[in-house]
DNA sequence: AGCATGGTTTTACAGGTTCTTCACACCCCG
DNA sequence: CGGGGTGTGAAGAACCTGTAAAACCATGCT
C-alpha cells in the first residue's frame, strides 16, 4: 500500500514492520514464527483483497503450490489465534469460499 | 472488452474483476460461487453476442460439452436469481432459443 | 553423539458448502 | 398438437475448509 517511503504496513489496527521483523495489533507486539510473519505480512500487504491460496503460497512458500496442500490453511489458523489473543472478538482474516482469503480489519 | 489496461470487464452496471475475484452489480458486490463468478466472466466478457452452451461450457468447465448436461441452464438461472436480488426488476441474461445465451444490460 | 525445544509440514477427519445430475413442468416453433 | 429445448427444485456426490495431532526438521545445549 502506502509502503513506499516508510517500509511499514499498515491496516486498521495490524502494523507490520517487514525490515525489522516486527508485527503489532494495537498496542501489543505480535510474537510470530517466520512463517506466521511472512503470512501476515503477504496478507496485510495485500489488505481488502481477495487473495488466493496459489498467490500466497507462491509469496510465502516461494515454490509452486500444489492443491492439497494445506499450509496456507494452517498457518491463517494460527494467525488466526493470534490476532484473537491480541484483539479480542475482532475478525480480520475472511475465508472467500472457493476462491481465497481476505486481511480486512 | 477494454481489459487491456485495468483486467477489469464492465457490461452496463455489471462490473467484474476478474483478477479480484469479485463482481459487482450497481454499487453493489455480488455474493458468487466460484462456478458462478467464472460464468459470469465469460457472459460479461462476451457481453452483446449470443454465446453457445458449448462455449460457454468449454470456457468454464473446461471440458468437452454433452448436449445432456444442464449445468450452463442451472448456473444462468442461479446469475439470474442473484442479478435480480441486486437489481430487481432488470433482465440481463437473454435467452436465444436453439442457439444460446447473451447477457445484454 | 544424544537429547530437548520449538518450528514446519503433513495427515486425518468432521462439518459445511458447492456442484452435478435427475426429474418434471413448461415453452417455443414447426 | 408433437417433439425437442429450457427453467428449476431437489438430492446425493464431490469438493473445500477448520483444526488437532502426528510426523518431520532444525538448532542449540550437555
Amino acid at each position: 500500500m502506502e509502503a513506499l517511503t516508510t517500509g511499514i504496513l499498515r491496516a486498521g489496527d495490524v502494523e507490520v514492520r517487514p525490515d525489522e521483523f516486527r508485527a503489532f495489533a494495537g498496542d501489543q507486539a505480535l510474537n510470530l514464527t517466520a512463517r506466521e510473519f511472512e503470512l501476515l505480512t503477504a496478507l496485510v500487504g495485500r489488505a481488502g483483497r481477495i487473495v488466493s491460496r496459489e498467490e500466497l503460497y507462491r509469496t510465502v512458500w516461494g515454490e509452486r503450490y500444489r492443491k492439497s496442500d494445506r499450509s496456507v490453511d494452517v498457518y491463517v489458523a494460527k494467525l488466526r489465534h493470534k490476532l484473537e489473543d491480541a484483539l479480542p472478538g475482532r475478525r480480520f482474516i475472511h475465508t472467500h469460499f472457493g476462491f481465497g482469503y481476505r486481511f480486512q480489519p
